[in-house]
DNA sequence: TCGCCGGTACATCATCAGCG
DNA sequence: CGCTGATGATGTACCGGCGA
């Protein structure tokens, strides 16, 4: 395939992926996001099948099986308010495609997540962690650029390659400065989602809404309050700081993306400072 | 001739209503 | 919640047109 063409692709499937991702809980079919994307429905399945190595029906049944197993782990819904999240309009399919994907129900499922309630993990295991008291701060909207990362989380080939791909990018379009700020997503639960399958999002703040611009993608950081946490140490020992942060949230998560900020940048971990920003609402 | 894209036919799969 | 059958949606293999 020609290097335009594929670079035009790349942007296409950025704007699909994230098209999927703010419309789980709604119907997506195939024709709609070839017609939202102004391809035909054979090219486009063509495209996303060979971008994504899975099919269109098999990726958002995953991303729904896994979001799903997000809420019933950080918040309290009924079955009914689950399947409509998901974009199922009975609880009955919901719970068939659950026990499909996973060979349990949601609700045997859930009756199993009993590992990391707030009541079973101490408050004092806080510092322990690595992570001081978090504070809750009033966020501003803020520009990203990210370039999507597919693969095992902290796999440092990859991670290389996409942050140098995003420097790259910034500087040669003179997005870079003292103000940027770099920060991580990551979208799923590597206890869940297939390690190879995993997305992470590199990202940096950018002044002004930028257009995507093939493997470089833009998204807005929602304004709103966040409760920020921060931790020192390890990369690697960041899966645990959020499953504890989770468990303590339980209940008053907000609709929005946690992110992470890279505050200083070492290969020490003892000097390593990130800041983990949790979505919140008020209690 | 190659790269890209639209289209067809048929097999396979997912969904959902209805019932237990 | 689980099971089942009807039905529509999707996946795949292949073909052909068009423009560079």
């Amino acid at each position: 395939m020609k290097e335009e063409t594929t670079y035009g692709h790349q942007e296409l499937i950025n704007q699909v992926i994230d098209y999927i991702h703010t419309h789980l809980h709604k119907a997506l079919t195939l024709e709609m996001l070839a017609a939202e994307m102004h391809m035909s429905v054979y090219h486009f399945h063509r495209l996303f099948k060979s971008h994504l190595q899975e099919t269109l029906s098999a990726y958002i049944t995953r991303q729904r099986m896994e979001r799903a197993v997000m809420y019933l782990q950080t918040r309290d819904l009924s079955l009914q308010e689950l399947s409509e999240k998901m974009g199922y309009d009975t609880a009955q399919s919901f719970s068939k495609a659950f026990k499909r994907y996973f060979g349990v129900s949601p609700v045997a499922f859930g009756n199993t997540l009993t590992f990391n309630t707030p009541e079973t993990t101490p408050i004092e295991d806080i510092a322990f962690i690595g992570l001081d008291e978090p504070e809750v701060l009033l966020i501003s909207p803020m520009y990203i650029a990210y370039i999507r990362i597919i693969g095992p989380y902290g796999e440092k080939e990859s991670y290389e390659l996409g942050w140098g791909k995003l420097c790259g990018f910034l500087k040669e379009n003179k997005l870079q400065s003292k103000a940027t700020r770099w920060f991580g997503i990551s979208f799923d639960d590597p206890t869940i989602t297939k390690k190879k399958q995993c997305r992470f999002y590199a990202c940096a703040s950018v002044a002004q809404r930028i257009k995507p611009s093939g493997a470089i993608g833009t998204l807005t950081i929602e304004s709103g309050k966040y409760a920020v946490y921060t931790y020192k140490g390890s990369y690697s020992g960041l899966l645990r700081a959020y499953t504890y942060i989770y468990s303590r949230e339980k209940g008053r998560l907000r609709n929005a993306l946690s992110f992470e900020e890279y505050v200083t940048w070492s290969d020490n971990p003892a000097k390593q400072i990130t800041k983990i920003y949790i979505p919140i609402q008020k209690k």
